[in-house]
DNA sequence: TCGATAGTTCGGCCCGCACCGAAACGTCGG
DNA sequence: CCGACGTTTCGGTGCGGGCCGAACTATCGA
């Protein structure tokens, strides 16, 4: 059966969940299938469903990451596509889709966001942290920086690894996870550098805690 | 029911049959219910809900002559959104939709196409022809030059108008209808200055077509 | 005034598909 | 190896909407 191809993109786009997450994901990030649920407050096998069909279209690309998946719009033709489209809706001019990247925040058990990705080119300027294209490892000397800040850098007993590196995707940029990632966080958090903030993953440095960041990382935030 | 403006577009052009309509009205031109209907192989109450549909959104404008309707793109905004998405399709290289116009063709009972539009402008310069807002008169002299070339100029027993003017869509300008309109149609074809040609409203000047209408109209061919 | 033709509306049928819960699969971390 | 968790697959259900034929309206031309 040959279908117009005008249809095939409508179809695709017809669907008011499925249109709700194209336009999720236009913030320009990746989420991942239960985030997006959370969001359309539907079950998970229906988002599934309906991001494999986006997949199968290529209108939407994934990457996985543990037992993670991250899906994101596939490239800037479509996301230009979907951008016109919406502005031709109702002849509204176009409301700014792109939200404001978080400073900080975080991702699961650490850090991310913008500073998250300073203080690792930081870390690996600084040879604290070596990172070849699969693999990253901690120097002696980010053993010891650790911790002096009171990051337990102790081998896991569990197969947990120190340090990995998690790409973010509001930056398009690798951030500090792993063992020491998680640690970072909580001692940012118990010595209160970092406080939480309303949303789920938001926070926000303190007084205190962008000198100390400075001073640790050597880098200004 | 709050609806996302991607899902609306979407829905109207998920369709498959709605989909070719859009694409057929694509040649920049205005059709009928009924010509779309023969076109795309449905029932003309299907193809009548689909045009509904697609005007109450928006999409397509149409515009009353007589006992035809003609549907057309609203505007180019909505035909340039159309021809982006039929572009990003499948990365083709957006194949030319607009298709030439014919040069001499009939509508319904009458010649059209470019050589119609410019033989009614030089009747009207001439003033053979009378043309207000809405009304169209044939003068004594045009009257002379019809019943010249044998087109029967009688005042009608019915209430067919002797001149009538018809909006040319592929044109977007006014050419000939009524009973001289139709009249000077038969004269050609009897005189063979015309041919019908396989099209259904496909019709070619002879030879013999071209130096008759640069005689009579004052117009080269 | 009347038949022919274009277009729309209405009622009913039926298919496609979005949705969910349950179960299966894969990865993480202990 | 095991439990926890994120994701995908599968089966079943229900509804929206596209389709047609028939009836109705409007215009044209005789």
């Amino acid at each position: 059966m040959e279908r117009n191809p005008l249809a095939v993109i409508g179809s695709l786009l017809a669907d008011d969940t499925r249109a709700g997450l194209l336009t999720a994901l236009m913030d320009g990030r990746a989420h991942t299938n239960s985030e997006l649920a959370r969001h359309l407050q539907v079950s998970a096998s229906t988002v599934s469903e309906h991001l494999r069909k986006l997949r199968d279209s290529g209108m939407v690309a994934v990457e996985a990451q543990g037992r993670h998946r991250y899906f994101r719009i596939a490239d800037h033709r479509i996301a230009d596509m979907l951008e016109s489209l919406g502005a031709t809706a109702l002849s509204v001019p176009a409301p700014p889709v792109a939200t404001a990247v978080a400073f900080a925040r975080t991702c699961y058990d650490h850090l991310a966001g913008e500073v998250a990705v300073r203080i690792y080119g930081q870390l690996v300027d600084d040879r604290y942290l070596i990172a070849d294209d699969e693999q990253v490892h901690l120097t002696t000397s980010g053993l010891e920086l650790f911790s002096d800040i009171g990051v337990d850098v102790a081998p896991q007993a569990s197969r947990r690894p120190l340090v990995r590196s998690c790409l973010d995707w509001s930056q398009r940029r690798h951030h500090l996870a792993g063992a020491v990632g998680a640690g970072l966080l909580d001692t940012m958090l118990l010595n209160r550098w970092l406080v939480r903030q309303d949303g789920p993953r938001k926070v926000r440095f303190t007084r205190s805690g962008r000198i100390a960041v400075s001073a640790t990382f050597g880098i200004q935030v």
